[in-house]
Formats: structure tokens, C-alpha cells, sequence
DNA sequence: TCGATGATTTTGAATAATCAAAAGTGAAAT
DNA sequence: ATTTCACTTTTGATTATTCAAAATCATCGA
């Protein structure tokens, strides 16, 4: 049978909380992974055990979680429908950047793949989505690439917003509203730690003030 | 919380049937709706008495289901998102008529009601789904037009194939590779109870003939 | 009125997923 | 070495949904 709802989200948490730990297969604490899917820590531990005798992850008890092959597969894959269902209802249903997370937060679990590919094809086999969250090819495959925060990318110099790496609506409506959206030109002009806070220059002058963890979550390219 | 995907097919399905049965509010047998749902008739009675404590039906043992005014309007919206759906579906990603159905099946649980507004918007607000089914509103209100089928209309009189009421794949390949699709006009030529088949001539006078059961399935307007 | 028959309900049990709270573990700080 | 504290696991329960099979009911015909 197919895996459950239940079963592709703890897969895709962990896979994403591997990937934020910057490096790919790192150990997942399970506190983190109750945290990021909302339920005690009792239950993470119960559900990645199940998952551990599936075959998808591997366990170390007191340690943590790290996806399998089969794991890491299938957790690209319902990343796939997630991020292609996003991109489709903002370009071909208009709706907004801001708002297109929640809902593909469930229809990625009940989309099949014969509607993905359609989706697929008639965006023209995208990379990314609207975040900039780059998307997994139909055998799970991705690449994504490393790209600079607003925290390192040098002074002064032109750069590409390309990835927004939280998709809280809230957060989101503000870049939007200040027109900080992937494929923008910004430079940074002065970053101040004491005060917290990153002063970005938009290409028409425009200056916008953030804070350094939001400056964080905003990845750019040179150029 | 809102009604689980089990609680909406539940009432979708007591929807149905009394709809087939010809007048609302017929009560529907236990057996025939756990066959309707697949599950054992143990498994409907149970499920039928919780939905009888949230309101939701009124439940007469030994007799059968009805749905009550609250649960009428919950399991037409269900119907609305299902058939907004797969007229989406084959209009707007040109997926089959035959493979819609359980696609929609799926989705129509996981679809927000901005995202149905968003899709009956951009269809133009249909009446009617691929197959003629009614779309009821965003209240749960619908008009069902009392139409004949192949069996009643009259004989060797123009008629306009409206609606289908099967959903099987194969069927309704069956009918799209005969040009039996909502909308055609055609006409019925002969009947034979005891061949057990109609004989339809399209508007191109090819003909093709059809089983009676099928042939019921087939509803029609006049002109 | 009495069964027989077929449908319906009940009972007991299973699975998936969850929580609360008790118990246990490990590593840093003394 | 010990203690401590935060984190993790275990335990016991609960909810939703389901099945299998035993028990019950309603009705039709004799």
C-alpha cells in the first residue's frame, strides 16, 4: 500500500531538517523532528521506529534520524508534488505566493503522479518553485545548488534573490509587499550585528531594512 | 475540527443514494451503503450512528440513513468540490473524461474552499461537471433537472445526451470512443426488451447499440 | 402463528496515530 | 566520580476506522 500522509510528512521533515543542517544525511534529533511536525517527542520516536522497520530511515536510538536511499527517494518525491503544486497555483491559478504553501501542504498527499506530470508539463518542466526551493525530478533527483545568505554575500555588490527559505505567510507577504521576491537584483549596503539588522538596497533604490535571522532565509546568487 | 475524508465520503455517498433512488430524503439501507463504500455493513452501522451523533443524519435501525438538512449541505459541498474538480481537471490540464473521476475522489478532500472559488471562478461558475452531473453552489444549493433517460424518451426524436450517471472508466471510454459524450445529439431508434438493447443513431446516423442498463445511465433533454 | 431467509446490529479485536506522564540516558559541570 | 538537566524512550490510554463472525431482527410465505 502506499505510504500514508503521516508517513510522507515525517519523511519530508526529515529530509528537510538534513538538508537545513546544511549537510545531507546528518543525524536528526528526534525533539527537533516532534517540533517541526507538532506532535511530543513520545510520538516521534514510536512513528520513526515504524519507519526504521519500513526500510526509510535509519534509527540511533538516543541520537537521532537520517533518511535511507528509499527514505531520502521518497521524501524528494512528495517535495515534488509539494513545490510543483505551489508553482501551478501561482501561475496558473493566480493565487498568491503567500498562500499557496498550506494548501499544497495537502494536496501534495493526494495529487497522483500522472496529475504531476501533467502539472509538470504544462509549466514546462520548472526547476524551482516560488520560493526558489529547487524541484526534484521524477526520480527524486535534485540539485541544489549553494547559494549565499544576505549575512555573507559581499557589500556592495549586485546580487540575484533567488531562495526564501521559510514559507510563513506572514513573512512571505511582507517580502512581497517590498518587493523581495526570487529573481529581484539587490545589494546589501551595511550589515550591523550589534543592532541586528541588514540594510538591502532594492535596484530602484529603494532601501529595506530586515533583521539578520530573516536576512538569514534570504539566499542570493552573484550577479 | 473539521469532517474527516471518511465522514465526507460517508455522506457524500447517503447523498447519492438517495439521489438514485429518484427522491431526496429516501432512507438508504445499511447494506447498500457499506457496499457502496466498501466496507462490511458492521462497518457502516457504526459509522452511521457517530454521524447520527454529530447531527449530521438521522438514523432509523433496521431501516436505514437519511441524511438531515446539515449533512445534505455538507455532502453537497463535497459533490461541489468533487465535480469542480474534474471539470478543472479535463478543461484547464486536458486530462480524459474517464480518468477524472478518482483523481477528484482524492482532491476533493484536500482542496481548500479559496482554491474551489479560485478554480469556479476561472471556469466561468459551470452548472454542470464533465459528465452533467449539477455543481452545487458555495451554500450546497443545486437544481437537478428531472431528465429522461434512453429507456423513457421518446422514440426516433431528436434528443441532446445531457448527462451520464456512471463514473466506471471503461464505460465511459466506451461512450467517448462512440461520440456519446454530454452534449451530442442523438436519437433512439428502436428498443428491444427481450434482446435486452437500444439502438441510438447519432447525428452523424452512425449507429451504435447499447445494453439497457447502460442505456438508463444515458439521461437526456428534448430538442 | 411459525419459521426460514436475508439484512442488520453487536461484539471483540486489530491497526494507525496520537498524547500524558513516568522512567531512563548521556554528557557537561562540579 | 557524581550530580544534574535536558533530551529520549517507554508505558498506558485514547480516538478513528475497520473487519470477522456471532447474535438479532423483520418480514414473507405456509
Amino acid at each position: 500500500m502506499p505510504p500514508s500522509s503521516t508517513v510522507e510528512n515525517y519523511l519530508k521533515a526529515i529530509y528537510q531538517a538534513e538538508m537545513a543542517h546544511g549537510e545531507r544525511g546528518a543525524l536528526v534529533p528526534m525533539g527537533q523532528l516532534a517540533g517541526a511536525l507538532g506532535v511530543v517527542p513520545g510520538t516521534a520516536t514510536t512513528m520513526v521506529k515504524a519507519l526504521a522497520d519500513s526500510g526509510l530511515v535509519s534509527y540511533e536510538p538516543y541520537a537521532g534520524v537520517r533518511l535511507t536511499a528509499a527514505g531520502q527517494k521518497l521524501a524528494a518525491l512528495v517535495l515534488r508534488r509539494h513545490r510543483l503544486m505551489e508553482l501551478f497555483l501561482v501561475q496558473v491559478l493566480d493565487m498568491s505566493w503567500a498562500e499557496v504553501h498550506e494548501e499544497a501542504e495537502r494536496l501534495e498527499h493526494a495529487a497522483s503522479d500522472r496529475l504531476i506530470d501533467r502539472i509538470d508539463a504544462m509549466l514546462g518542466r520548472p526547476a524551482v518553485d516560488p520560493h526558489g526551493d529547487p524541484i526534484p525530478d521524477h526520480e527524486g533527483a535534485v540539485v541544489t545548488p549553494r547559494y549565499q545568505n544576505l549575512l555573507t554575500c559581499p557589500l556592495d555588490t549586485p546580487v540575484t534573490l533567488t531562495r526564501v527559505t521559510d514559507q510563513d505567510a506572514e513573512f512571505l507577504r511582507f517580502l512581497e509587499s517590498n518587493d523581495l521576491t526570487p529573481g529581484r537584483s539587490i545589494r546589501v549596503e551595511t550589515r550591523d550585528a550589534a543592532a541586528d539588522h541588514v540594510l538591502v538596497r532594492r535596484r530602484d533604490d529603494q532601501p529595506v531594512m530586515i533583521g539578520m535571522r530573516a536576512a538569514a532565509k534570504l539566499l542570493v546568487a552573484p550577479g
